[in-house]
DNA sequence: GATGTGACCGCCC
DNA sequence: CGGGCGGCCACAT
């Protein structure tokens, strides 16, 4: 049956995505993977990217209605391969985000091939859920590591 | 209608 | 320690 409505499922699955990328606060960053893992597909961050690619322009054709995400609303520019760079999709791409993420306060490294890194030591965002499904989870008790 | 590919990640050898 | 491969979902032709 859900076979049947693709769209209603790529529909939850493109805001799934949105939603975890929006989460991400000002001045962090975080990794295709990771958000795959938080929207229940740790196994399929490529995925995320294409939804990235997919995002709606923030004004598109007026005659179209406005679409709840937005490349201005969504900011796809702190989301980051998990080895900390920026994909090559283009080099006036990778830079354009990488002067983004600058604008934000996020240092961002560039090697000598124009290779953009983050450094996820200072600015990587991995929470182990979103803080809205985290609200809903009952946190009876807490885990904590110190060195 | 089917096939291929894509802005990736993790694992195996 | 490094390289190579599979895997997933949705979109495009």
């Amino acid at each position: 049956m859900a076979r049947g409505e693709r769209s209603e499922e790529a529909w939850a699955w493109y805001t799934a995505v949105y939603e975890a990328i929006q989460e991400i606060p000002y001045g962090k960053v975080t990794s295709y993977g990771h958000i795959a893992k938080l929207v229940g597909k740790p196994e399929c961050p490529r995925q995320v990217g294409v939804c990235l690619k997919h995002l709606p322009s923030p004004s598109t054709d007026p005659s179209k209605k406005s679409p709840t995400w937005h490349s201005g609303n969504v900011p796809w520019q702190r989301v980051i391969n998990a080895r900390g760079g920026i994909s090559p999709r283009g080099p006036s791409g990778a830079s354009r985000q990488a002067t983004a993420l600058r604008a934000e306060g996020v240092h961002v490294d560039q090697g000598s091939m124009g290779e953009f890194t983050v450094d996820f030591g200072k600015f990587g965002w991995f929470p182990d859920v979103l803080p809205s499904e985290a609200g809903l989870v009952e946190s009876s008790d807490e885990e904590e590591e110190d060195t």
